[in-house]
RNA sequence: GCUGCAGUAGCUCAGUGGUAGAGCACUCCCUUGGUAAGGGAGAGGUCGGGAGUUCAAUCCUCCCCUGCAGCACCA
């Protein structure tokens, strides 16, 4: 509990002020393990037992405090910076990683070489909690999440706002960038999900939907017969797209002319996520993917990755993202295919990565069942990183699911399948991108772009006037003609992220002008109407249409 | 799912074994004010849900739900 926390913190620098002073000795393994054995520490001794070879170990005190280390230790707990280190949290913890295995407390503090840093660190946490998406959620009235629809999201208008405009760029930007829209049912029946391989993997992720199929009218069986009856049948929400993709590739025959072919759906998925898993909107049960899958030959996956990553950077630098970093995970323990191709797959993602100019961090053991992946990972304000785009390589689910297409020497052959996703969810970016930019979105994103505010109620007119002009411009603007003090209405709506405040009185409707305040700004100026709708209209153009930055 | 903590008004939070309070937000009135809170009045709560202990439970006990931190998971 955090009072433990605090006792134990105590107890620390007491033990800190005794300058308790280091005394090691080697031990043989049998020695150690015996020691440990009388003591009730089991874990120690598995930990000695998985040390390989069969050297002695060294063994530490500071006092009355033992362990088994390699070293080295201080000379002295006196140079511990006992005022600038800080107990933050307490937290069960698997040992070895391993949810089958026990749980230890996990203790987590943070320290620091002196008392400034530890005050800047802790401060910088208190600055981030401020940019939390779950709060400025709330704060700018952009979503909801309640126990009835658990992980999943009630959107406002605000907030659908921002999800569409994010929608129609994208949409505009795959159409680009050669792809193909298609939409794929949401409840399917367990069939293709057995065929797919995930029913046997994912089916106590999924949620299953039942239904009875007997015949309809007054005979029917009450629901608790009908649910577990003969004609009971069982279908899940999908929880991916692939499948679906390969349904419609499977339609006609294809040839090797028709590859690359490039689907894409905004499709929406349901997982069962456990609830632990749960996170605001990062990690939700309910999602929308921006996915989209590459049919292909093999002498094509090079060019195609490289294609993607290169799409991808640009959807990133558009949308404000500079800092994000690749991932190559690689075949996990429990994967279907032969080593030969993962060997293929995972080179060829690797080298589409470097070819396309960004390094990546090596993840073993951590692709997916039925290939590798590459991973672009985003931080959030507390420095927590978030896989968001992705790119797989596939070979097995094509053939799994009996997709082929005629090759030029005539013969049948099975395409490789590329998964992929920029955004990754609709839902976890735009949790992202309201921490990264901490709530102050870019004006084209901006939900609330433009208010319009009265300073005398003489001006209410002429406020209806510029709302119009900048409506018909292709803005997002409110009226703010309340009995409120000018003071109280800019207050209100810096608070709530408005990028730009129009302010009128006396003075502008007499000039046709308007008192321009931008969000995170003190000054303020006075532009013609014409000009501030012109600007405006033009500030308010997405990254894929605007013809100069404004 | 696991470990620990939490749930009181829309939000932030105080409080008590005898059925509840503040500030902000909200509504109305006064105020027409020039760029981050003008004044007054009012309305608003099955104290997350269920069971138990008790003369009496928002408070104590148990179960469940939801959230927070971490672990595990993430097709």
């Amino acid at each position: 509990t955090p009072e433990d926390l605090g006792t134990i913190e105590k107890k620390m620098k007491e033990i800190i002020n005794k300058h308790e002073p280091v005394r090691t000795e080697i031990w043989d393994r049998a020695r150690a393990i015996q020691h440990y054995k009388d003591n009730g520490e089991p874990f120690k001794v598995e930990l000695i037992e998985a040390i390989p070879g069969d050297e002695p170990l060294r063994m530490y005190w500071h006092g009355d405090w033992q362990d088994l280390c390699r070293g080295p230790h201080l000379q002295h707990t006196g140079q511990v910076p006992g005022d600038a280190f800080r107990l933050m949290s307490i937290a069960g913890a698997y040992w070895r990683g391993d949810s089958n295995r026990e749980q230890l407390q996990r203790i987590y503090g943070v320290a620091f070489t002196g008392k400034e840093k530890l005050k800047a660190h802790l401060t910088m946490l208190e600055e981030a909690a401020k940019r939390d998406h779950r709060k400025l959620g709330r704060e700018m009235d952009l979503f909801h999440l309640q126990e009835e629809a658990t992980g999943q999201i009630f959107w406002h208008p605000n907030g659908w706002t921002i999800y569409t405009t994010l929608m129609d760029y994208m949409r505009r930007m795959q159409t680009r960038d050669g792809y193909r829209e298609v939409n794929t049912p949401e409840v399917v029946d367990r069939k293709l999900w057995e065929a797919s391989g995930h029913w046997d993997k994912y089916q106590e992720n999924m949620f299953i939907v039942e239904v009875d199929e007997s015949n309809s009218g007054d005979n029917k069986p009450p629901a608790e017969m009908r649910l577990t009856g003969p004609n009971t049948r069982i279908n899940a929400l999908k929880p991916m797209n692939c499948p679906g993709h390969v349904q419609v590739y499977n339609q006609g025959l294809k040839s090797y002319r028709d590859l690359p072919m490039r689907f894409c759906e905004f499709g929406s998925c349901h997982r069962y996520e456990p609830s632990g898993a749960l996170h605001g909107i990062m990690r939700v049960r309910g999602f929308t993917q921006d996915d989209g899958h590459i049919f292909c030959a093999m002498d094509q996956i090079e060019t195609e990755s490289k294609k993607f990553i290169a799409f991808l950077a640009k959807v990133y630098a558009d949308l404000g993202f500079d800092g994000w970093t690749v991932k190559l995970s690689t075949r996990p323990e429990k994967r279907i295919g032969s080593d030969e191709t993962w060997d293929i797959l995972e080179k060829s993602l690797g080298d589409a990565c470097r070819a396309a100019g960004y390094d990546y961090e090596l993840l073993p053991g951590e692709g997916a069942f039925y290939g590798p992946k590459l991973e672009f990972t985003l931080t959030d304000a507390i420095g927590r990183n978030w896989q968001c785009g992705t790119l797989q390589v596939d070979t097995n689910m094509p053939e799994r699911l009996g997709a082929n297409f005629v090759a030029r020497d005539g013969t049948k052959q099975t395409p490789v399948m590329l998964h992929r996703a920029c955004l990754g969810s609709f839902e976890r970016f735009i949790g992202i991108l309201i921490e990264e930019h901490a709530g102050k979105l870019p004006f084209w994103l901006a939900p609330r772009q433009v208010v319009v505010a009265s300073i005398t109620s003489d001006a209410d007119p002429y406020v209806d006037d510029v709302v119009e002009a900048l409506l018909a411009a292709g803005v997002r603007v409110e009226r703010d003609i309340r009995n409120e003090k000018i003071n109280y209405k800019v207050r209100e709506h810096s608070l709530s992220k408005v990028p730009v405040i129009l302010a009128v009185g006396h003075r502008e409707v007499d000039e046709r002008t308007v008192s321009v305040r931008r969000l995170g700004e003190k000054q303020t100026s006075v532009v013609g109407l014409d000009e501030i709708v012109t600007e405006l209209s033009q500030a308010a153009l997405p990254p894929d249409r605007a013809t100069a930055a404004v």
